[in-house]
DNA sequence: TAGATTGTTAATCGATTAACAATC
DNA sequence: TAGATTGTTAATCGATTAACAATC
């Protein structure tokens, strides 16, 4: 049986590759875990329980070669193969992901964006033309996109995921500020924004309090 | 001394807040830690717990008043008071960032947003008109926003944020897919949408393995 | 061969869960 | 008063860090 990696691990995986990707860049040809962990603020012994999670890809006396680990690291999050993105919803959101480059480049093609607004429908982003909602049935049994990424305002997130999962997608990207309640095949992953903002106003009062105790100190 | 909070403990305040906020809509008046954490999927100890790092919101045998604790919570993400955030970067998700109502009415008030782009100076977005970054400094010198959300390419990230933190700025709304190294007084909060894509990858893959799999033991 | 650095085991630390006395 | 449920201490679990033998 394969062995099931903590989130915590999957979490730093993709910091690496975008540190081992500006590595290679700058075409540096080999680094050890000290330098790696010296640059990126973690410690070393962890870059190595990490990378050990899924095979030995260093060499004692040596360390790492950038562009293998790079490699290795990409195939473990499957960034090897093409995705097929279909966004749902066509609003600032839906656009700002269509428009996008950088997905791209990492092999996610957005192939298909969707929305009810008539007045949005035949309009271009990013090379796409938005489709009417009514076609997303016929898209999704027909096409089959890996990912359908969701932003359309919350209230209709879920029936549209319903909608999505009963015709066959198994990927969601949730950019709606709503749990999606689907089967546990169904894999989520949620971008919640407003989550986001909460946490940096908690952390703006914690810093304020932080700095007014030490002026009290003194 | 102020007791310094987990990072794992600030994470789910947000979703607790969502929770109770909804709970509150459907006038529910009290609730107790057992319900919620069923409804929540988390355990109930846990909620406990986190609670009470910030105090004893409950009561012995009645459980807690959802409106109170919905106000607590609220209090201590920082929700209380209004925030004024400037926008940097008028592109599809600075733009997205400006027309999402839901921040507003959390106290996040966005009063401004700016980009070098002549064409886009002076067009209005969800009531705000955009500003030429030649204007930056001033405003933010003498405005003073709160939050600054940066959504400029990440060529330039850094460097803006330099700029604004030097003028006075606290607090850093980053969805710059780079990492912006600032004073330790600075507060940052990262949004990086290619992290999140790629964690969606793996788990793509990894769901079809354990697919495989389960089709082979048969 | 000597030096460097990995892969991996062991120790530590922190976060989660369980248990229960306090109390509404 | 009896029942319910918190607040909090103790036990467990998992993740991180340290240490070091293996080995390039």
């Amino acid at each position: 049986m394969q062995k099931v990696i903590s989130t915590a691990v999957i979490k730093r995986l993709p910091r690496y590759y975008r540190y081992l990707g500006e590595l290679r860049k700058k075409e540096v040809v080999r680094i050890s875990s000290k330098e790696l962990s010296e640059r990126m603020n973690v410690t070393a012994s962890q870059i190595r329980q990490d990378l050990n999670n899924f095979g030995g890809f260093g060499q004692q006396g040596y360390g790492y070669n950038v562009e293998y680990l790079y490699t290795e690291i990409g195939k473990i999050l499957g960034l090897d193969q093409e995705h097929h993105v279909a966004i749902i919803g066509a609003g600032n959101l839906g656009q700002a992901i269509a428009n996008y480059g950088d997905f791209a480049r990492r092999g996610f093609d957005i192939r298909a964006i969707f929305d009810v607004k008539p007045e949005l429908i035949g309009k271009e982003i990013g090379g796409v033309k938005i489709r009417s909602m009514s076609e997303l049935k016929d898209y999704v049994t027909n096409q089959k996109p890996d990912i359908v990424a969701l932003a359309v305002p919350k209230e209709h997130a879920m029936q549209v995921a319903n909608d999505v999962v009963s015709w066959g997608v198994g990927a969601i990207w949730n950019f709606a500020p709503t749990e999606l309640h689907l089967p546990k095949d169904v894999v989520v992953e949620n971008v919640h924004l407003t989550e986001s903002l909460m946490r940096l106003s908690y952390n703006i009062r914690a810093a304020k309090d932080k700095q007014k105790e030490s002026e009290t100190e003194q």
